[in-house]
DNA sequence: TAGTGGTCTAGACCACTCA
DNA sequence: GAGTGGTCTAGACCACTAT
């Protein structure tokens, strides 16, 4: 076989694996043997392993050779969306509202997760998502005004507390919660729709560097569902 | 700056990105240029922008350059857990039941899945699955014997559904829905908890090829959490 | 058409780790 | 110590696309 690109090197490799030519743990060639059955340099042989191993198919070691992964974990990988976006994707118009905007000390779990001194106020704003006019998800957020302090001046009449701390401080890190909850009054009432029902809940927390932005907690609609695949 | 790795290359970019030093949409400069600046091969630098552009950080095109990506996007990674491990994981015992083993003709969503025809049957499995003796998760699965026949004779004492087709076919695609429901009678009786609770659902289907194998919905415990970094 | 990223090569050296 | 993967280099050619 002769086939240059590291990208058919690794689908052939990956249908191999797939197929059952190694078995789970096996030891499969060293590069320099593949290089050889295939016809190109090692690099492209590394390069084509290597992205194996980034998806968990392989595991590789110095002198002990590449493996094909004895317990394959399978990873999802799914967009955090912004709200707007998976409402104008669905064709549907976004709107959103600003219910609740204030500057007061936060609760010591908020105070906990954006790392906030006792006595420190911090912003907390409450916004409703609409999709055509129904609401979607109710957003309660907490913003550590520390960190980001131009956001006492911004006003959200035109775009949402997210895309402009989305705007501002691009490329965050963050960690997410995700669970079901039943609806409290409050999100019942905002929703429309009943205390008890089922809410799909999105528990996140983002900072950059080591300074917490921001905590935010979104309750969706019931029969809100999150895709992905594998 | 003398900087010999693609991994160093790649962490200095980003934290330039990072630092605002090019902003959202920018160009940076072109790979030749870098490579003069980072004193080291272009190969390196294309190493490591090519792992940035993977991650969503930026955007390269032929002649049109490499630009910061106008329109971050996070994405969350997670490991779609087998619940054995979730739960030895914390430290705790685990144990499952199957409650429910028959074959029948499943409903037509499932035939729609799973694509199997109109008077074929499946094989419908229905397990408990235990954490230190409390119920986690209830799972209810449809298994396309046609694609999976060696699942007939397989008993399932020892390991749990989930593990035999893991081992058995353990490279397959899927995809998932994550939602929030109010439990029916018949959940709420396996989890011992309430009609009406919250339960996070995962839904998930599985194939290998284009054979479909596995139709899956596992109802949560209530209060169950799914975490994930960003 | 010219400039950019995408990829391949051949060779080299290093780092790790198994025996 | 020896064999494996990890990485870097310098150069080359190609594919795409903005202008």
């Amino acid at each position: 076989m002769t086939n240059h690109s590291h990208h058919s090197v690794r689908e052939s490799i990956r249908t191999r694996i797939e197929n059952g030519e190694w078995s789970l743990g096996a030891l499969i060639p060293a590069e320099k043997d593949l290089s050889t059955e295939y016809g190109c340099a090692r690099t492209t042989i590394n390069r084509a392993l290597q992205a194996l191993a980034d998806e968990g198919l392989l595991i590789r070691k110095r002198k002990g050779g590449t493996r094909v992964c004895a317990m394959p974990v399978r990873y999802a990988k799914f967009e955090i969306p912004i709200i707007r976006e998976q409402v104008e994707a669905k064709g549907d118009q976004y709107r959103h509202e600003l219910v609740c905007k204030k500057r007061e000390i936060p609760p010591s779990d908020i105070r906990a997760k954006l790392n906030i001194e006792d006595q420190e106020k911090a912003l907390y704003l409450e916004t409703i998502h609409f999709s055509n006019s129904a609401p979607l998800a109710v957003e309660e957020r907490w913003v550590n005004t520390q960190a980001v302090p131009e956001i006492l001046q911004a006003s959200f009449d035109d775009i949402s507390v997210n895309e402009w701390l989305v705007k501002t401080v691009p490329f965050s890190s963050g960690d997410v919660l995700f669970s079901a909850q039943n609806m409290n009054e409050k999100i019942a009432a905002a929703l429309k729709s009943d205390a008890g029902k089922a809410t799909f809940v999105v528990d996140r927390t983002t900072w950059v560097g080591d300074e917490f932005i921001t905590a935010i907690k979104l309750y969706y609609q019931s029969g809100f569902e999150l895709y992905t695949q594998l």
